[in-house]
DNA sequence: GCCGTACTACGATTCTTGTCAAACTATGAT
DNA sequence: ATCATAGTTTGACAAGAATCGTAGTACGGC
């Protein structure tokens, strides 16, 4: 395979573009404990975070499920960055589709 | 049985105290098709609705069982009024637990 | 090239959820 | 008492979601 593949294969991730982001997949996304932890995790940090950093308390590959989970939704934005996958919220376009949302997740109690 | 149960065996109805409310219940309530259909109309009409009048495109114990998610997450409350069950949003006691939630809700698009 | 780290993909399992139909209960009217 | 209306309950089913372990891939360093 040619050099000119920037990122090779089973290495592309899918993000929905911002007018695709549906109000219910985004709810569904957040009421996931552990995807809501993630998130709040994400807001609390204030910069892109590995996979890694998380700690979150189940397997490897569950976790991938959840983050998965949420880019599809188009809650965060992913990247890769060496051999870690960086995470960062989509707070811009989450306001821009739903405003208000993020915030009155991130402030309940 | 004594007269002085005011409600039928079968015909209480439970619902979660404001404190009781939680993000996550909330959340998974809203992230149904049917179920945000009946909060959005629930939130137009501005008065209380019985079933019947929301036409959902469901049969009806399916109704009922979406209208118990929403009454068992504390999103709507409902009583009974003759043979029908009346609903109406918990706007205040959403606003007092998730503050801006159901607004953003209502307002994305 | 080889190794370790970080993550992915697959398949299996188990749990939950949305759905329905059929039988039932409660209420109000006749 | 009978009936119609409105909703409930139960039991079943299918689809979806969360979880895991194992095996695999990509990248960076040696």
């Amino acid at each position: 395979m040619s050099r000119a593949s920037q990122v090779s294969a089973g290495r592309r991730l899918h993000h929905p573009a911002r007018e695709e982001i549906l109000l219910e997949s985004v709810l569904s996304a957040l009421a996931d404990p552990v995807r809501l932890r993630i998130v709040r995790t994400l807001a609390r940090s204030h910069h892109d975070m590995s996979c890694v950093a998380f700690d979150l308390p189940v397997s490897k590959s569950t976790s991938t499920h959840h983050f998965r989970v949420l880019r599809e939704a188009g809650v965060i934005h992913q990247y890769y960055e060496g051999t870690s996958r960086m995470s960062r919220l989509r707070e811009e376009d989450l306001e821009a589709r739903m405003p208000g949302l993020l915030a009155a997740v991130l402030g309940a109690s």
